[in-house]
Order: structure tokens, then C-alpha cells, then sequence
DNA sequence: TATTGTTATACTCTATAACTATA
DNA sequence: TATAGTTATAGAGTATAACAATA
């Protein structure tokens, strides 16, 4: 039921612009929190951490452990460990590769599939964004973020 | 030195835009990984951790220890153990409210305002955002996340 | 020999609960 | 009695290192 997000902006907004105040930066960590929370609790309602939805999302795109351990940015052991747990509940299947049987290839099943689905559709009805932005304003706001995710990224491997 | 920060949209940017895809949503959680990132990299070039710098930036408006807590989502028993180490590292101070002696105010000293600046002014220019957008862009773009902070906050305690 | 993934171990982070002092 | 903060303990999360199988 998505809790209150206390940013205690209440104190917060009497502190004048300053070089760690309002500046981009600040504004979209502060949204990217209350967005992480969100998240956090919709992955708490199916019965999965923060990290385990990542991961779910993640393998929407069919990548070998160890390139789906650089997207969630924790080691090779901690995928392992994760599709293992993700397996058992029926979400991915774990198949090895057939060109280089060393790599075992995650899959979403349909179920897996459907709580991507499920969360991702709460996400985006009850996230602040839809709430607060108009559909134009929220059509821009994706956009500029989609400017800033493709450009600046030095290593695409 | 600020990593790569793979994200692998590589193999990312072929799948079609679904409910969880190119959302406004994904797209600032997104960003906001990669932000995350570069503020953990800079906090360590302090020596701090990213939960201490938040601490130290937040402490900018004075609050009592517990309100401290709430805006950094954490308990007041880890945030007394937080500034306990600030303190010893001289960036801040905790002095006995007269008022209610049971609260101590911890307050920034010059030397962690200046660690709050440096680490904002990096920030600032490190990150992709001004990299990749214009000035006007990215008016822009505060003003569309400062309505998306101040909306929606259903506390206001 | 190098690489993918797994398992075992240890370490770090964070919370819960018990405690002290003030209100 | 209730509240702000601290300390002690326990639990979750995460990484490092040793291992197995394949290339």
C-alpha cells in the first residue's frame, strides 16, 4: 500500500539553491528515491527483493549470468544465487547454451513474464510521474532522460 | 575515476517498448542508477560512504537525529552510529539541545561544508546530465522533476 | 590455459530490542 | 509514562576465494 516516502521537505525547502541543492542532480535522486521505494514495495508484494525484480526485468533480454551481473551491478555469485531462488518459484528456467555449454541461459516462464508484466503496469499507474505530469509534459520529461541514458556512456561492449 | 557504469543497452535497446520498457518510469530509474553510482564514486574519494554523504547533505538543515533518519530511511539507531563517525572525522559536531536536552543537534563543521560542496560541485559537472543536455534543457528537466518531488507527497509532517 | 558458472566462507550493512536520560 | 538517542545483538545482503566443467 505504498507508504507515505517522507522526504521531509517540509524542513528541507527553507535551505537555498546551493551547488548540492537544487540542481538537477539533487532533484532527480530525490525522484529516483521515492521511484526505488515504489519499486521496493511492489516487488515486496510479490514476494521478491528490490534486487530480484531487477533481475526478473533484466531478463527480459535473454543475457548470460555474467552480463546480467554487470546490469545489476553485483557479482557472479550474487546471480547465481538469485536465478537459483527465482527458479525454484517457477519465474526462469535455466537451460545451457547450446553453442558453449559452460553458459546456462536464464528464461522468464509465462509466469515469470506475467509479474514483469504485473509490476511494471502498478509502476507506471501509481508511480508519482503519472500523478503529477500531464501526458505531454510526461512524454517530454522520457524524452530528456532518454537523451541522458544513451549519450555519456563511455563502454558499450 | 567515475567507471564505465555499464548498463548493457546494448543488447537492452532491441526489445520493444512494454509496460515496463520505455516508460518515464525505467527511464528515471534508470538514470538515477547511473547518478547513484557516480555520487558512491565521489562520496569515495571523501572516504565516505553514499549513506554518509547523503547524512552530511541532509544535515544542512539541522534536524534532530531521528528527523535525520526519516529522510534517509534508515533507523535513528544506525543514524546515531552515522554521525558518531562523522564526528570523529571532525565534519560534524553534536551539541545538547537547550531547548529539550534529551535531542543533540549535529551540525556541520566549516571542513564538512566543505566536503558537502566539493562533492556537490563535482556532481554537478561530473554528471551525464551536463553532459548531455543544454542549459535550457535542463531548466527544463528541474522543473519537470521539482513538480514530480513536490506532488504527490502525501506527508507533510 | 582461460572462462562460465557454482559453492563456501567471511565480511559489511542494517534493523530490532534493551537501555539511559530527559521530559 | 513517553520520547530522543545510544548500545548490543542478530539477521540480511554482498563479496572474495576456491572449485567444477567446458572451451
Amino acid at each position: 500500500m505504498l507508504e507515505p516516502m517522507d522526504t521531509t521537505p517540509g524542513s528541507a525547502e527553507r535551505s537555498e539553491p546551493s551547488p548540492l541543492g537544487r540542481t538537477a542532480g539533487e532533484a532527480i535522486l530525490r525522484v529516483a528515491q521515492r521511484l526505488t521505494d515504489v519499486l521496493a514495495e511492489l516487488a515486496a508484494e510479490h514476494g521478491l527483493t528490490p534486487l530480484q525484480a531487477r533481475a526478473l526485468r533484466a531478463l527480459r533480454d535473454r543475457p548470460s549470468q555474467g552480463r546480467l551481473a554487470r546490469a545489476l551491478r553485483c557479482t557472479p555469485s550474487r546471480v547465481s544465487l538469485i536465478t537459483g531462488e527465482l527458479e525454484e518459484r517457477g519465474l526462469v528456467t535455466r537451460v545451457p547454451s547450446r553453442s558453449d555449454r559452460r553458459v546456462r541461459v536464464a528464461r522468464l516462464t509465462p509466469e515469470g513474464e506475467q509479474v514483469v508484466e504485473a509490476i511494471g503496469a502498478r509502476l507506471a499507474r501509481e508511480s508519482p510521474l503519472t500523478h503529477a505530469l500531464g501526458h505531454e509534459e510526461l512524454r517530454l520529461l522520457i524524452a530528456l532522460l532518454n537523451r541522458l541514458d544513451d549519450a555519456d556512456d563511455p563502454a558499450h561492449p
